[in-house]
DNA sequence: TATGAATGAGAGTTCATTCAT
DNA sequence: AATGAATGAACTCTCATTCAT
C-alpha cells in the first residue's frame, strides 16, 4: 500500500505539473494556438507524456476548469455557511469571494468562461462536461442558497433565487471578459475591482425589499467606501 | 451607371450570401472549428471566392461583428434621444433595445463576446480591429449618456456613467453567454428574457438615489408586470 | 484588306502591350511568383484577356524569349557579315553585340538562361519549345561561323567552330547570372562590363594560333585600352 | 553517450535520406514543380516529417546547394594548396576539379546555378542565405587565390585575380547550364567534358604572360592531349 | 512509465484558367 | 473582343495523436 500509494502521489504530482504548465500556455497562446508541444516543453516533458495523463488537448484544457471550479465552490460555500453575517453582509462576502478566486488565477477563470461558449464544450468527453457541469450548477446553486435565505427571512425581493445567482454569475464573468477586452484595447488597469463593487452595491440596493438603513455588516473594515452607503 | 450599380449590387448581395452562410457554420461549429470549405459548401460557392469578398477567415469571422455592432449601435442612440421618456423609463427601453437586439440575431451577438476574448482578437488586422474596437465604445459610451443624464438630474447615484454602462454591458453579455451554455448543458430555453428584465429591474432600484416611488415612465405600455414589483 | 490588317495590326499591338507588361512583372518578381493577375494589373487589360493572347502562363513568359532571340540573332549576323573586321576585330564585335543585346533588355535575357534550365523548358507546348530551339540553334550557329571562317584562314586553333561557340555563349549567360546574384548579395554594380571584357581577351589571346602580334582589327576606336593588350 | 550518439547518427541519416530524396525529385521536376508531397513519397516518409528536419521547402533546396559547396570548397583548397604544380598545371588541376564535383553530383550542382539567379535567393531564411554566399564567396575566393600567385610570379597577365575567378566560375556555371539545355533539346551527351577542357586550354592560353612554351606541369600524367595544345 | 520521431489528415490560402455576360 | 467573378485543384505547412523503443 504504502507503494501504491506513492505511485498515486507521483501520479498525482505529475497531473499538477502537466496542469500548471498547461494554465501557462493556454494563458499566453489561447485555446487554439497553444499546441501540445507547447505544453510539452513548459512542463519539461515529452508530447506522448501528457496523453498518459490526459485524453486529449480538449480534456487537458477542461481539467483547469475543473480545479479552479472546486476551488470556486470552496469559497461559496464557506460564503454560504458564515452565521456571523447577515444577508447584506453575505452579499459583499460574496463579492469578495469571487474577485479573490478571479485575484488567485486570472486566467484560468477566463477559461471557464469560454469554456461556456459553445465552442470548446462540445468536443468534450462526456465524463468530463458532467464533472463541469456539475461543478458549475452546484456553484451557482450555493449562491443561490444565499440569496434564498434573504428572501425567505423577507429581506430580499422575492424571485427565485436561481435567477439572483444567474445574474451574479453573468455580471460576474461580463466583468472578467470586459476587463479583459479593454486590456487588449486600451490597456486599462485595476478597472475589475471597483467596478465589481459598484455593480454589487447596485445589486445589494436593488434587492433590498424596504429601502431600510444600510447597515450591520459585522466585518470586511478594509473595503473603501461605496458611493451611496453613506451610513453613519 | 445602371450597369454599375448592378455590379455593385451583386458584389453586395454576394457578401450577404456569404456572411449569412458564415453566421450558421460559425454558430454550429465555432470559430476554429468551422472551416473555409464549411462555409464555401453552406454558400454554395467554392471556396476560392470567399477570399475575393474576405482577406481570411479572421476577417469572415470579424466581418459578423461589425454587422450587428452598426445595428446595435443605431438602436443605443435611438434609446438615448428619446425625449418621452424620464429615466427610468430610458433604462428599461434600453434593456429592450439589447434584448431586440439579440433576438435579432443571437449567433451573432455570441460571436462578439467572442470576440472580446483576446484570442480571437489578436489575430485581426488593424484596419479590422480598429473598426471592431470603435464600434464597440461607440455603443458603451452611449450606453454612458443614458446614464449621465440621470445623475446630472440627481435621480441615479453618482458614479462616473461609463461605470454603469460598463456594468450594464457585463451584465447583457454574461447573461447571453451563459444562456448559450444552459442551452446545451440542459436545454432551458426563454431564459434570458426574464432574468434580464429581473436584472434590469435590480439595477434600476439599485441605482436610484432616493427610493422614490416607482413610477413616470411615460410609455412601454406593452411590457408585462415584472417580479418584485408589486410594490406600490 | 485593309480592315483584316488594322485587326491584325491591333492584334499584334495587344500583344506587344502584354509582352512588355510581362517583361516587368516577371523582372520584378520571378516567373513562379509573377500572377497572371499582376501582368494583367500592369497591363491595365483582365487576366481573361490575357488568355485570348497566349494560351498560358509559360507560354507567355518564353514569348519573352522569343522576342529577345530574333534580335540578338539580327546583331549576330551583322557581326558575322562584317567585311571590314579581321578574326580578331569580329570577336571584339561579338562581344560588343552580345553586351548590347544585354543592356537592351538585361531582364528578358536572364530569362532565357532560365529557360535553358529545364524547369520551365519542359512546360512549353512542342511547337514554342520548337520556335526557340531553332532561334537558340541559329544563335549559337551564327557565333561558330564567325569562329569558323577564323579556323579555314589558320588564324584560330582548330576546334569545332561550334564549340568555340558554345563556349562564348556560357561565359555569356555564366557571367549575366553571376552578376545577378551579386547584385543581390553585395549590390556591386557596372561588373558585368569589364568582366566580359577581360574574359573576351583572354580568349582572343588563347585562340590564336601563333603568338602573333596583337593586331589589326581595323575598327573599334571607342574601346579604352584593356589589361595585357599594350604589347606593340 | 552511444544512446545520444545513435541517435544523431539516425537523425543525420533522416536528414541524408530526404536530402537524397530531394536530389532526385527536385532534379525531375524542377523546384516549383517539384512538391513537397513527390519528396515525401520518394523519401518513403510524410510530408510532416520533412518539416521535422527542414523548415520549409526553399530550406530543403538550398540544404543540396550547401552540402556541395562544401565539397567544392574542400576541392578548390586542394588545388590551391598543392606545391607540386606549376600555375599552368594549377589551372589545369582546377579544372580536374570543378569537373569531377560535377561529375560527383551533377543534378545539384545545377542547383547552385539556379540559386544563383535571384528567384530563388529572394525566398531563403537569412541564415540560409548567409550560409550560401559565404561558401560561395570561398569558393570563388579560393579559384582568386589560384589566379594570384600566378600573377604575382609574373606568368599571368596582371588582373585582379578576383576577375579571373569569376570568369572561370562564370564559364562554368555557363557549361553545365549549356549542357542540361541540350541534353532537354536534342539529347546530345558526354558534351561537357571536352568543351570544358578546351575552354579552359584557352584561358589558359590567353591568360600567359608571355608566349611561352606550353610546358612544366610537373605531374598530371594521366590527362590525354588535348586539341590544339601539340604546338611546340 | 516516458519518450519523441513520425504520422497524415486536414487546414487556410493561392492562382491559372474558364466562361457567362 | 474583353471582362472579371468564379472556380477548384493543388499547394505548403501544422499539429493532435500514436507507438516502437
Amino acid at each position: 500500500m504504502p507503494v501504491h500509494n506513492r505511485k498515486e502521489r507521483e501520479r498525482e504530482r505529475r497531473r499538477q505539473q502537466i496542469i500548471a504548465a498547461a494554465r501557462r500556455v493556454f494563458a499566453a497562446k489561447g485555446l487554439s494556438k497553444a499546441t501540445m508541444e507547447d505544453i510539452a516543453n513548459e512542463a519539461e516533458l515529452s508530447p506522448g507524456t501528457l496523453y498518459i495523463y490526459f485524453g486529449n488537448k480538449d480534456e487537458l484544457y477542461a481539467s483547469l476548469a475543473i480545479r479552479i471550479l472546486k476551488h470556486l465552490n470552496i469559497r461559496l460555500r464557506r460564503v454560504r455557511d458564515r452565521k456571523d453575517l447577515n444577508h447584506k453582509g453575505k452579499i459583499i462576502a460574496l463579492e469578495r469571494a469571487l474577485y479573490d478566486v478571479y485575484e488567485f488565477d486570472p486566467l484560468v477563470l477566463i477559461n471557464i468562461f469560454h469554456l461556456q461558449s459553445s465552442e470548446t464544450l462540445k468536443n468534450l468527453s462526456a465524463e468530463l462536461l458532467g464533472k463541469i457541469t456539475s461543478l458549475s450548477k452546484q456553484s451557482i446553486r450555493t449562491i443561490a442558497e444565499i440569496f434564498k435565505s434573504g428572501i425567505e427571512d423577507n429581506v430580499f425581493i422575492e424571485n427565485k433565487p436561481i435567477v439572483y445567482a444567474d445574474i451574479v454569475w453573468a455580471l460576474f464573468s461580463g466583468l472578467i471578459l470586459l476587463e479583459e477586452s479593454k486590456r487588449i484595447l486600451d490597456e486599462r488597469k485595476d478597472y475589475l475591482k471597483p467596478t465589481l463593487a459598484i455593480a454589487f452595491e447596485l445589486l445589494s440596493m436593488g434587492i433590498r425589499k424596504t429601502a431600510a438603513p444600510d447597515s450591520v455588516l459585522s466585518d470586511h473594515p478594509g473595503r473603501k467606501a461605496r458611493p451611496g452607503r453613506k451610513s453613519p
